[in-house]
DNA sequence: AAAGTTCTTGCACGCGAGTGCAAAAGCTGT
DNA sequence: ACAGCTTTTGCACTCGCGTGCAAGAACTTT
C-alpha cells in the first residue's frame, strides 16, 4: 500500500498541485531563462524532484516549433573515421541539450525516405555525414514540409540551400602536396573514394592541380567505390599487379585513411613491401588506428571538436546568412611518409 | 502566386478535407492493420499523396502509449566493433518502423541521466551496448515513470528486470579454449577487458575455468580498463616487458577484437615477434579488420543480424515472460592461431 | 504615501493524432 | 424486400506542454 514506486507518469499539473503554483509557473521553473522568482523555481523544483517529474519533450515538441532533435544520416558504416564523427557530435549536442536520430541509410538508393522520415520525427536539422545525396533529392526535401536546415558534415557542398562544416579540403590538400613534393616523391598514385556529384572533397582535384602546377603532368589516380579499408586493399592489389616491376609508385596519396589502411595493408601483405622505404603512404582524417605502432600513418587531422560544437551554434543561431563554414586542420606526420 | 511549394504542414485534417472523408479515416488509412476499404484507403493515400502527407509521429507518441522509438546508450567509442553493432541494430529498427535514438553516455559517470532524458522523449525502450551501469542504476530506473523495456545488447545481464541478448558467451569460450588446447597450446595469457559487476562477460571466468579442468591450474589474465586497442597496446606491452625473456606465453586469448588487435600491434611492433609462430592471438566479434590481410585474426563471430532481428521481435512483442535469449556463433579460423 | 515601473504569475487556446464506442453502410439469406 | 450480421466510418475526449497576453504582486520614486 506504501506509494514506493511512482505514478506511471507525472505531469506538470501534479507538481503544480504539489508546489502550490500553476501549471505555467512549473513549466517556467523548468526553462532556462523565464521570468520567475528564485524562490519560486526552487519550491517548484523541490516539489519535481520529490515527485519524479521531468518535462515531456514529445509532447513539448508538439506544442512549440522546436524539438532539440536533430536526424544523423548515415550511410557509410565500413569507415572507422564514422565512429570518431558520431562521437565528437553526439557529444556536442547532448551536451547542449540536443538529441540525435541516427538513421541509417545503406539500404536505400536515395535519402528521400530518411529525410521523410526525420520530417516526421519534427527534427530541427538532419545532419548529412556521407555521400548517397544529390541536388534532385536536396531539392525536393527541401520544397517539403517543416524541413529547418540540412546540414552537410564533413564535406563541402555548393548547394546554397545546404550548410556545409568541413575542413579546407583545398587547403589541406595543398598543404599535403606540398609536403609530399618536399619530401622528394616523384611518383605518386591517387587513390579517391566514391564519385560523388554534390558533397564534393575537393582532395583529388586539388592534389592532380597541384602536381599540374609543379610538374607539368597530373598524377594517376584510381577510385575505390566506398571508403573500406578491405576495399581498398582489394583495388590497390589490383592496380599495382598491372603494373610492370619497375614501375612501381614511390608514394601512394589517399583520400582519406580509411583507404590508407587499406593500401598499407596491401603494400606490405600482398606485395612484401616496405612503408615508407619502398612506397610512401598518406592518409586524411587522422583515426586512431592511424597512430597504431602497426600504421603510424602521415595523415591530416580534422578539429572535429571545433566542427561540432559549430554545428551546435548554427543549430541555435536563427539568421540563416552564410553559415558555411571551413576549418583548418592539421598535418600529422608520423612514419609512413 | 503559384502553389509550387507545399503548405509549412499539412495535417490529417487537410487530407480528409481533400479527400471527402473524416480526419480518422484518413489516420486509418496510414495504419498497417486497420478496419478501412481498399477503395476508400487508395482515396485518401491519393490525397495525402497530393498534398505531401505524412503523419506526424511525434504527435501519435503523445496521444498513444507508443512512440516507435528507441534510445541506443553508448559508452565505448573505441571498439570498432560498436560500428558494426550500430550499423545492424538501426537497420533491423528501421526496416521495421522503429527510430533510433543515439545517446552517447561517455562523459557521464553513470547511466541515470541518460536513462532520464530517454525517458522524456517517451522511448518504447532502452537499449544499452555498452557497460557502464550498475544494478543500482537499474533499479531506480526501473521504478522510475515511464519505463517500457530496458534491452542489454550483445552482454549477458543477470538483472530479472533486463532483457539479455547475447551470444552464449560460456559455450563460445568453450570452444575457443578447446581449440587452443588442441592446437597444443600451453602458456596462455588471457586479456580481459574491464570489470563490470552486471553485465558481465563470462568469458574470462569460463576460460579460466577450461584451463583449470584440463590442467589443474588457471592461466594468467590481465584487465584493460578500456576495450581500446592503443590502451590494449600499451598495456600488454608493460605486461611483457616485465617478464623475463624466456617466460612469454604462446598464446593471448582476448576476451574481444578490439583488445586482440592492439596485442598483435605490440608483438609485432614493440617485440618484433611473429603472430602465430612466437605468439599466438585469438579474439571475438570478427570485427572488419580481422579480415585484413594484415590480421587475419583468429576469432569468434557473433550472429548479430540474427540478433538485432529478435530485439525488435522483442520490442513488439507484448508478453514479458522472460524474453532473455543467448545465441550461437561461429570459430572463425584464420592464421592468427 | 500615492503613483508609476518592473517583475511574476495565471490562463484560453492550440499542436496533431490515438482510443473506444456508436452510428451508418454493406452484405447475406429467404 | 426485410431482418440479421458484418464491415466501415465518425466523433468526443485525451495526451502534456508552449505562446502571448493580461492581471496581480512587488518595488521605486518624489
Amino acid at each position: 500500500m506504501a506509494k514506493t514506486e511512482y505514478p506511471d507518469n507525472v505531469t506538470a499539473d501534479d507538481v503544480a498541485t504539489a508546489a502550490g503554483v500553476s501549471r505555467w509557473t512549473v513549466n517556467r521553473a523548468f526553462k532556462k531563462d523565464a521570468s520567475i522568482s528564485p524562490k519560486t523555481r526552487a519550491k517548484v523544483m523541490t516539489a519535481a524532484e520529490a515527485l519524479g517529474y521531468v518535462p515531456d519533450l514529445s509532447a513539448a515538441a508538439l506544442a512549440s516549433a522546436r524539438s532539440n532533435l536533430v536526424a544523423l544520416l548515415v550511410d557509410d558504416f565500413a569507415n572507422p573515421h564514422k565512429l570518431v564523427m558520431l562521437e565528437r557530435l553526439t557529444r556536442a549536442l547532448r551536451s547542449r541539450g540536443w538529441d540525435t536520430l541516427l538513421v541509417n541509410t545503406l539500404d536505400r538508393d536515395d535519402t528521400t525516405p530518411a529525410l521523410l522520415n526525420a520530417s516526421q520525427r519534427r527534427v530541427d536539422a538532419t545532419i548529412l555525414i556521407g555521400i548517397q545525396f544529390n541536388d534532385d533529392v536536396l531539392n525536393a526535401a527541401h520544397g517539403a514540409r517543416r524541413f529547418k536546415k540540412l546540414i552537410i558534415f564533413a564535406r563541402t557542398s555548393l548547394n546554397p540551400d545546404t550548410i556545409s562544416i568541413a575542413v579546407d579540403d583545398e587547403a589541406a590538400t595543398r598543404e599535403i602536396a606540398q609536403y609530399v613534393i618536399d619530401r622528394g616523391y616523384r611518383r605518386p598514385l591517387y587513390i579517391a573514394g566514391p564519385h560523388t556529384v554534390s558533397a564534393h572533397l575537393l582532395r583529388k582535384e586539388t592534389f592532380a592541380a597541384a602536381w599540374q602546377d609543379r610538374f607539368g603532368h597530373a598524377p594517376e589516380s584510381v577510385s575505390v567505390p566506398r571508403y573500406d579499408p578491405l576495399l581498398s586493399a582489394q583495388i590497390t592489389q589490383a592496380t599495382l599487379r598491372a603494373r610492370k616491376p619497375g614501375n612501381m609508385p614511390d608514394v601512394i596519396v589517399c583520400e582519406n585513411d580509411a583507404l590508407a589502411l587499406g593500401v598499407m595493408d596491401t603494400i606490405r601483405h600482398e606485395f612484401g613491401l616496405k612503408v615508407p622505404d619502398d612506397i610512401a603512404v598518406v592518409g586524411f582524417d587522422d583515426v586512431p588506428q592511424a597512430a597504431s605502432p602497426n600504421y603510424r600513418l602521415t595523415t591530416y587531422r580534422q578539429p572535429l571538436t571545433e566542427m561540432a560544437n559549430y554545428l551546435v551554434d548554427v543549430l541555435e543561431s536563427t539568421d540563416s546568412t552564410d553559415l558555411d563554414r571551413k576549418f583548418l586542420g592539421q598535418l600529422v606526420i608520423r612514419d609512413s611518409a
